[in-house]
DNA sequence: TTGATTAATGTCACATTGTGACGATATTGT
DNA sequence: ACAATATCGTCACAATGTGACATTAATCAA
């Protein structure tokens, strides 16, 4: 778990979106219809580039189309927003922590368990770091940046949340729940600004260290 | 201490009348220049009363300028974004805190020092419930709202960081304070959550439960 | 009263974000 | 060639937010 999107190559213009009528035929090779000009990563990558050459606010959606041959309008249908273009694959990271969690013995603690789903999920390549790096100096020096990603921790604490409401019975937005979601994400982006800010070291580790930290009630490196 | 602003007093300068606008003492030789029209607390008042009845994004800047009888460039002179009508005085809060945490005797430990500065911080009366819950369930609903709530936060999480930095002799953006900062933030609003969403009860009360849960590593109520 | 000073407002123009409607274009299947 | 389909581009538009400049309403000094 990154909490800031590696994404993947995926260069190549995948099939998706399974129309709503017709029902799922599958066969092979069809692709119907005009086919995208460019792919969110593509866009992603420009957008990359250009907000820290010129800066988040000084770099219009018009911009940043025209350097993929696209119309701002083509940006918009992909991305809600110009924040979100930073934010590819998020939600999928999410669904990946929900997945490990439902996995997990049953015969594990709750916080064990969610120490070991965050762990597998956490997967990155040193390849990823210096755009990791970008992103993420992006994401905590641009305000508007800042604000978008409120919405996508949002959706990754609920699915801790959830998971301890679910193995102690309570409701999700009961005390305990609600503590433990935030507190967990809390752990892992302290974890995740030390490990990006470093030149060594695992994300994994510092991901242990942050939450020894708060299973310890900040017994850990108190020292 | 709220999180979510309870709006005291006016703070007006020199005006201390009792109604939303204040009221007129028009002689005393202090105050030069053409009076506002408005003051921010009526501004906050009308944005209250219309997101509640129409939705935040239904409603316009200039109609809730309008109905305060100036134009939405008067709004944008007071308010940077249409969010921030809503955080009004939190900055104040912000200042309350560190303050609080700056005069905690150096002999209390950290954690304990940050619990009873938070505590100390936290005023507020029955009568602002409603208006509590409202901008409560706003922000809690609004994307946009939700997003201007991290810009605040963070500047509340940092004020801990940077107590504990100072207090361990570490540097603000080490796990230790980054992590404490953020999962102290994270309690606290999960408190304030539980509390708001209830009829009885004291803010107080859930927030020591909310900090003995992070302090004990989520011992307590862990049944 | 008159005029200077001051602080806030109003007006206007403008860039940018984001959306809805509709037609144009490119690809696959028959 | 022709239909079906998915994406694109163009256009019009609402709303947020900002800069420049004029206007208004108050105090202070004469």
């Amino acid at each position: 778990m990154t909490l800031i999107n590696a994404a993947g190559g995926e260069k190549g213009r995948g099939v998706k979106g399974r129309g709503v009528k017709g029902g799922g035929v599958k066969r092979g090779g069809e692709r119907r219809g005009r086919p995208p000009a460019t792919t969110p990563r593509e866009l992603e990558l420009i957008a990359l580039r250009l907000f820290a050459e010129k800066g988040f606010d000084a770099t219009t959606v018009e911009e940043l189309a025209a350097a993929a041959n696209v119309t701002s309008r083509t940006f918009f249908r992909k991305f809600t927003t110009k924040a979100d273009v930073l934010w590819q694959g998020f939600d999928d990271e999410v669904a990946e922590l929900r997945e490990a969690l439902a996995s997990v013995s049953e015969d594990i603690d709750w916080f064990p368990a969610i120490r070991q789903a965050i762990l597998s999920v956490n997967h990155y390549t040193a390849a990823d770091l210096p755009e990791l790096r970008t992103r993420m100096h992006l994401i905590s020096t641009v305000p508007a940046l800042q604000a978008s990603a409120a919405l996508r921790y949002d959706a990754w604490e609920r699915t801790i949340s959830d998971f301890v409401a679910h193995r102690t019975g309570l409701e999700t937005n009961e005390m305990l729940p609600l503590v433990v979601g935030r507190t967990t994400l809390a752990a892992c982006r302290g974890a995740y600004d030390v490990w990006s800010a470093q030149t060594v070291g695992e994300l994994a580790t510092y991901l242990e260290q942050a939450l020894d930290l708060i299973e310890s009630g900040f017994a850990e490196l108190t020292g």
